[in-house]
DNA sequence: CGTATTCCTGGAATCGATACCAGAACTGAG
DNA sequence: CTCAGTTCTGGTATCGATTCCAGGAATACG
């Protein structure tokens, strides 16, 4: 008796329809060389037996897995959820899935889902790398990578990123431009290559102005973000503008504003790095700096199907522009010196 | 000469380290029955070579992917991606990468995801039903199946979501509560189980009170929402409070009222379905119904796992509690009528 | 009508890992 | 020393689809 197998092979479409191997094979791709009779009786073996193919089969000889593989550090992150809505969007166009993978930022973490990806052979990866440590699992792989977001420490891997030193740095000149003379710079992960650009930028502006800089690069939560911004607001330190590097940082920077009474923009401006839900509708609405965070995830996506399906491997880095939405957080009263 | 191979397979292994193929399986897996001197011999190879087994191969033979199917509507959705997150890390602790695919709530986009799913032979899915019509596809495949946030249409699959109908219910009773006695309930998309529960809850506690009952069931958009707003906000049909179904409809109503210079809650009452960030920011805060969204994805999860590895087959749906979360949106000057 | 082409077709080797089988090497008991 | 029982090992069939190759059928052309 037959073994019972969860699904019906090619073998057995070609058995139904009493045919070959390779005619039935040659009826699914294409169907070049195969008469129309031929063709109607495999094809309606397929429809009766509900045959699906086996991509891992396929893939064993054929070298191709048609699936992708995407590494980020978490997508409950709305700029990575975002990010790999539109990563998926382009892959399924281009009939690739594509197979998830969270690093929490943790280079070990990182490794594992990588090999666990390379052992499924997937055909190229997006990847946001956050570790330099597993360059030699990746040269071996040797399939198309593209990074996002970050670019990979030391190694000329194609990547794809906002221009977050350019983006730091207007969003601090705005602010000083609206009349803020001493700006506190809040971080989430001094570490982050994002953070350390987008502080770069806000520096070189605090420099050039000629204005004192304050900084507090490591104020992951709620809680050391309320220590920090009390501290900045009394005393000989006291400020009076915060850039926030961070979504969350902002979220949390406004709460604490708001909590302590401070009136915003004409105590303290505050000024958040990425856009985010109901930013233009706290109060006052909160100017940001606005990543095309769809724009880059396409475009690595992008990159990574021309370079699967034209072989043109991707080199070089994508730095997308980024722009200032003003909303009222830094100083609609400092009408006189309106910057746009 | 030699084939270039991307990778080196079971056999260059077997070859480098002078044994059989059977030997280095046998090493990979366990190492039972094999000699500590061929051991280390293999594992050097393995080293040396930078060997990945190839999971396409192990599977074709083994008939397991260890890899599992997730299709949401969208990954964007906060929701969806706090979901997707859980998910892949329940699926991480055990070994198997997530496939990810998004349905868009189109039937037909669910169709061509869950077949290039099981074209890929995932050991156990995980779905958010958006159609009946796939049923056949799902029968066939014979894997565990684990539907989330949603039943299927008319099936008994295993399901894990939140109590939508006692949710809405609670809320509503809690507005009525507070002393509203207007009503309009906001929904998205009518057609939405989801929705469907939530307006029956609504309407249930509604007509238990014998109070009008007032409903706008397809207000996608900013715009929609805010036609629909004004109209109940002035002539015979005015209404003292708004009842959100979802997220997005939440803040779009939160937004307008603010625009139009709406009260809140002395003039219209505000609650919403779903948490989100910042709704305890805003002003007033919102009370909104919290479902535990990482508890329903996680417990999906296990529940698959347990098929994959117990092999018991889940069965009946999971109902997971939702909590009020009692914000200032709805009445806190109504002190004397609170409800805790 | 014979011979070139073209069109079709079945069969077999192949991809990489596993599982089984047979046999070799070793152990210990009698 | 023999024989049974472990422990270890290499070889081979197998999973499901593709890709050759050889050859048969059909058509075209002189």
């Amino acid at each position: 008796m037959k073994k019972a197998r969860p699904f019906p092979a090619l073998i057995d479409v070609a058995r139904r329809a009493g045919v070959g191997a390779g005619t039935v094979s040659r009826v699914i791709n294409g169907g070049q060389y195969v008469s129309k009779r031929t063709m109607a009786r495999v094809q309606e073996a397929i429809e009766e037996l509900g045959y699906q193919p086996n991509v891992a089969a396929r893939s064993l000889k054929g070298r191709r897995t048609k699936t992708i593989g995407l590494v980020v550090p978490s997508v409950a992150d709305p700029f990575f959820s975002l990010a790999a809505g539109a990563i998926e969007a382009v892959a399924r166009d281009h009939g690739s899935p594509v197979l998830l993978a969270q690093s929490e930022n943790l280079p070990s973490r990182e490794r594992e889902q990588i090999t666990s990806l390379i052992q499924r052979r997937i055909d190229g990866l997006i990847l946001v790398p956050c570790d330099g440590g597993n360059l030699s699992l990746l040269q071996q792989a040797a399939f198309p990578l593209v990074c996002f977001d970050r670019p990979f420490p030391g190694q000329p891997f194609a990547t794809v990123l906002g221009d977050n030193y350019g983006g730091a740095r207007a969003a601090t000149e705005h602010l000083i431009h609206r009349g803020y003379k001493r700006i506190l710079c809040m971080a989430g992960d001094g570490k982050l290559f994002t953070s350390q650009q987008r502080v770069r930028g806000h520096r070189d502006a605090i420099r050039d102005a000629g204005l004192p800089y304050f900084a507090e690069l490591e104020v992951q939560d709620y809680a050391s973000a309320s220590d920090a911004l009390r501290r900045h607001l009394l005393g000989k330190d006291r400020i009076d503008a915060v850039f926030c590097i961070k979504n969350l940082i902002t979220m949390n920077a406004y709460k604490i504003l708001r909590e302590l009474g401070v009136e915003v923009p004409s105590s303290v401006g505050l000024l958040g790095y990425d856009d985010f839900e109901l930013a233009d509708t706290l109060d006052p609405p909160i100017t940001v700096v606005r990543q095309p965070v769809v724009g880059i995830a396409t475009r690595a996506a992008q990159l990574l199907f021309d370079a699967l399906e034209k072989g043109k491997h991707p080199k070089g880095t994508t730095t997308l522009k980024v722009d200032l939405v003003y909303r009222g957080s830094c100083g609609e009263m400092l009408a006189s010196r309106r910057y746009t």
